[in-house]
RNA sequence: GGGGUCGUGGGGUAGCCUGGUCUAUCCUGCCGGCUUUGGGAGCCGGUGACUCGAGUUCGAAUCUCGGCGACCCCA
């Protein structure tokens, strides 16, 4: 319980992750899934307000560095849809088609885009023509359609994926599409550390590279019941799909090249993962800088004192509004016990109580959601008091969950080992692997787990191949995954 | 891809096997009133449901088939 100061537990938030999530959907008023279509789901309010909030920091991101906004159709001509072959075999399993206009059926079917590479490199086919157009560098936020067969899940595994940010770039030399991708990884760094969802960066083995591209590079996170969730790619195209879409510059010396292509993506999916980072059992706990009410304000009336309490809330109210934090007083009439429990389940992290005894002392009671501690702050220091301890939250929940991803991830060098670790409630283990193809399915076959991939930027392993014994090349991480 | 379980007010459920006072149970939520307010108070009143379609039957929440949807297991 929150109120004895103590950390509130993990135990249904761990043991019985599914049910949590899809409760805590409802119960915070973050999405509405009754929707009557599979694998639809309703952005409510107060989710929709998170999830701007997220995308706004992913905004801010790609716009510092040089990317534009755009916003593209969300139909696509089948013929242009099915010009690049292997990245049709990879989606047209999944493709929604638009068939009939009205009573009409249309000569062209029309895909609803399932990610939007065809779409988009068409047009840069118009707007490339010299080396001085280029890098392109452009992203748009998006809904896309993937007809999924398996189990949906809200904000996981959707049909209609609502929110996904894709970005595109074009470039003159490989190396600058190279670049593209680091700086993606960079960009997500920041991203997730903004947000204090970990992860690891790996290259996904080439049997599971995105459909169209030289090589895919991935973020996955960790759920609470031990499977990973990707949340995040970055694709090396290289000239893939500028030889498809005849994506041509010409050269200072008047010769025309095919461009090098990079890009990379991240959905709805984060904000499942920032759920789930931070939840508990009472809960979501929000990071500060995305929760939609970052404090608010439960006044603690007695009878025949209320009318104090009241404007010294709002006093409150008005000067941390003012300060430019999203502050919210709570002047429903219901008992304090009930809105403290409210309000902890939509993750607000701070909370201001206003009393008696708090009026009579010129102080605010101010309790974390993270900790559940509990302080007395003068009434003069309290904009100050508020912004730090909003800060201090931020360093804190990213660190705890941080601490709670290392915890689960380690190293194993034989197939039993790596079933131990991913078995239930495990997490992710670390393998030297020889990078065969063949000896990666045997790893998959043999431990239940899938092959997330080499470590990006990880040390070679001392190792060797559990499968072949051959001298490993790379590490790689397996897990159970959704 | 294969197999299984399930669908009752806004949420969670009882009833179903053995069809009939089911005018459908209880908890919670929601609305109104009284009262109360430093961790989910209490009392009174109110609101609100048998997933859809077809079939069997004198009669279906209950039995059969199908659709839609949810969940679980295996590959």
């Amino acid at each position: 319980m929150i109120h004895t100061g103590e950390r509130v537990k993990r135990e249904r938030w761990k043991s019985n992750f599914s049910e949590w999530f899809s409760g805590i959907l409802r119960s915070a008023d973050i999405m509405e899934t009754r929707y009557p279509v599979k694998g639809l789901f309703v952005w409510l309010p107060y989710g929709l307000k998170l999830r701007n909030h997220v995308f706004a920091i992913m905004r801010e991101l790609l716009e510092r560095s040089g990317h534009q906004e755009v916003l593209f159709p969300q139909l696509i001509p089948e013929n242009i849809f099915k010009k690049e072959a292997e990245h049709i075999r990879g989606f047209e399993e999944q493709v929604y088609w638009v068939t009939h206009g009205g009573k009409d059926k249309l000569d062209v079917k029309l895909a609803l885009r399932p990610t939007s590479e065809t779409s988009i490199y068409p047009m840069f086919a118009l707007w490339i023509r010299s080396h001085a157009d280029l890098p392109i560098k452009i992203y748009q936020i998006v809904n896309i359609f993937r007809y999924e067969t398996k189990m949906t899940k809200p904000m996981i595994r959707l049909r209609e994926v609502t929110t996904f940010k894709e970005a595109h770039t074009a470039h003159a030399k490989p190396e600058e599409a190279e670049a593209q991708v680091r700086e993606a990884v960079h960009i997500y760094k920041r991203f997730f550390d903004e947000l204090g969802v970990p992860y690891v960066v790996t290259k996904r083995p080439r049997w599971d590279t995105f459909a169209g591209a030289e090589y895919s590079l991935a973020f996955d996170t960790l759920a609470p019941d031990g499977r990973t969730l990707q949340i995040g790619t970055a694709h090396n195209l290289g000239q893939n799909f500028a030889k498809v879409y005849e994506l041509k510059y010409e050269a200072p010396n008047g010769k025309h090249h095919y461009v090098y292509q990079a890009c990379y993506g991240v959905s709805e999916r984060v904000i499942a993962a920032v759920m789930m980072a931070h939840g508990d059992d009472v809960g979501l706990c929000l990071p500060p800088n995305v929760a939609p009410i970052q404090v608010v304000i439960v006044p603690i009336p007695f009878k025949g004192r209320e009318v104090p309490v009241e404007q010294i809330a709002t006093a409150i109210k008005n000067e941390l509004a003012a300060a430019g934090l999203r502050v919210h007083l709570d002047e429903r009439d219901l008992r304090p016990g009930n809105k403290f429990y409210y309000w902890e389940r939509r993750g607000v992290p701070l909370r201001l109580e206003v009393g008696p005894e708090d009026v009579k002392k010129e102080q605010v009671t101010v309790v974390r959601r993270d900790t559940g501690e509990k302080q007395a702050i003068a009434k003069g220091a309290l904009k100050t008091k508020v912004k730090q301890l909003l800060e201090e939250i931020t360093g804190d929940i990213r660190k705890r969950a941080w601490k709670s991803f290392h915890e689960s991830v380690k190293d194993a060098s034989d197939t039993e080992t790596i079933k131990r670790v991913i078995e239930k409630r495990g997490g992710i283990a670390r393998m030297p692997w020889c990078g065969g193809k063949a000896c990666g399915k045997a790893l998959e076959e043999q431990t239940g787990g899938d092959l997330l991939g080499e470590e990006f930027d990880g040390k070679t392993p001392s190792g060797a191949c559990p499968i072949c014994s051959k001298r490993a090349k790379v590490s790689v991480l397996i897990a159970r995954t959704y």
